[in-house]
DNA sequence: GTGCAGCTTTGATACAGATCAAGAACGGAC
DNA sequence: GTCCGTTCTTGATCTGTATCAAAGCTGCAC
């Protein structure tokens, strides 16, 4: 895995890489200074639990980089993945004081955390916090709802498909950009990730995968490396709008 | 259908159905008065579409009475429904000019719309607006991701008995209440919404149906009215945590 | 280097739910 | 009452994905 201690403990809002994507993005100076009062960081390895479902939650928090993923359990074992927390990404709900969700990082990972009682208070009095966590949460549900076609309605294919355009799409914007020429990316998941993300068993993931690469759709160096050559065809067998459409 | 013209076209906030549920629900008295302002109702029958996805949209409101869906469409055709608005439920999104998805009316119904410019307007000077549009949309969140679950992992039948105790549960809560001795209600969708709503075909939904009420799970009154006479044998059908638990 | 563990691929087979196809039940118009 | 359109049910068959099973790959510990 990718070592990246270079970003190890950052202490000043000002320089933080999340700075004007995250729940703080619209504070002012002023009250970033509050918010400096009431974080502190924490790091998670690859694999590590953050929080357990039902378990009491004293924090909410930003992912700072590093990827975690949410999930539910049923009783039984089935799991479906229900988010995918990638930097700038709140955890928590304020007001709840157990956690819903099982969090788990599937990279190694830092957060930048709250203390829940003093957050919410800010919330109150700050409307510059309550507004983006806002923005944040609406995005958030449309990105559920695109979720609920793809699980209700997609095939095995279009649905991995779908998956590698989202992870296509976010890396661009995350980090250089470029969506016309070959777009390439390290996969931060496992088949049974994917898998659990799809409402699929991980035999099924593999030989979707397989085909889509048979198919030149996408190339795999080593098994997690993806290179797409054609950004709309991928987005073709998606299902989706086929217009290339990169709509803002 | 039902005729519900006793609510025909309410004026005054304070007698409002909806007025503790819905977005409105934190508002003090003056702050109602402002709404009172920029606000008008429309009335949409069985059936009606009120708005189509990608449309301009120049108001964002709140169901009052009857109930809609909100629906995703791919280009062969292929629907998913990804919500259920119930009275007091939100429609729009402030900040956005066009709809993201189909809204229809399911049974005759009656909304309360906000002129979308002064709403945002409105929004950004009392924070006891926003404050619980936030509230809302967590709990739709939530709804959604809950969703994803029955959408990716469970069975044709889990899936019909989670949708019926969904209904029933709000319709409980809605109405009188009492979740202990047997619950009836009238299933506001056909048979094709249904499977709209579980990513199912419309003769798989018929056939569930059917076995639950073999099974003696459900009894029909026809073919739209239920009565479930053991509510946690229809939550275990669902694959939910068993317990009965009626957290609220 | 060898061995092992976790991840991934591939193959054979089974099955849940889709699809195709009739009819049946119901409600409204006349 | 009859007719017709819509919604729903039921049956026969097909198919995509799950399940069961085995083997390949990769990287780490030693």
């Amino acid at each position: 895995m990718l070592k990246q201690d270079n970003l190890s403990v950052t202490q000043d809002c000002h320089d933080c890489p999340i700075r004007h994507r995250a729940v703080c993005a619209r504070c002012e100076t002023d009250e970033l200074g509050l918010l400096e009062d009431i974080k502190y960081y924490r790091r998670f390895e690859a694999g590590q639990t953050v929080i357990w479902s039902g378990d009491r939650m004293d924090f909410v928090g930003s992912v700072v980089s590093g990827i975690a993923t949410l999930t539910q359990t049923m009783e039984d074992g089935r799991t479906q993945m229900v988010g995918l927390l990638l930097p700038s990404d709140f955890v928590g709900r304020p007001g709840r004081g157990t956690a819903a969700y099982d969090v788990v990082a599937t990279t190694d990972m830092v957060m930048c955390c709250f203390r829940k009682a003093p957050f919410e208070d800010m919330m109150n009095r700050t409307p510059h916090i309550a507004q983006r966590l806002l923005e944040m949460t609406l995005d958030e549900l449309d990105a559920a709802r695109e979720w609920m076609l793809v699980l209700g309605r997609k095939t095995a294919r279009e649905k991995i498909a779908s998956l590698l355009s989202i992870i296509a799409r976010r890396d661009a914007t995350l980090n250089l950009g470029a969506l016309d020429g070959p777009v390439s990316f390290d996969l931060p998941l496992t088949r049974e990730a994917m898998a659990d993300y799809l409402g699929l068993t991980l035999e099924t993931v593999s030989r979707q995968v397989s085909a889509l690469k048979k198919d030149q759709v996408i190339t795999l160096e080593g098994k997690r490396h993806v290179t797409v050559p054609d950004m709309s065809r991928l987005l073709e067998e998606a299902g989706d709008d086929t217009d290339g459409g990169m709509l803002v």
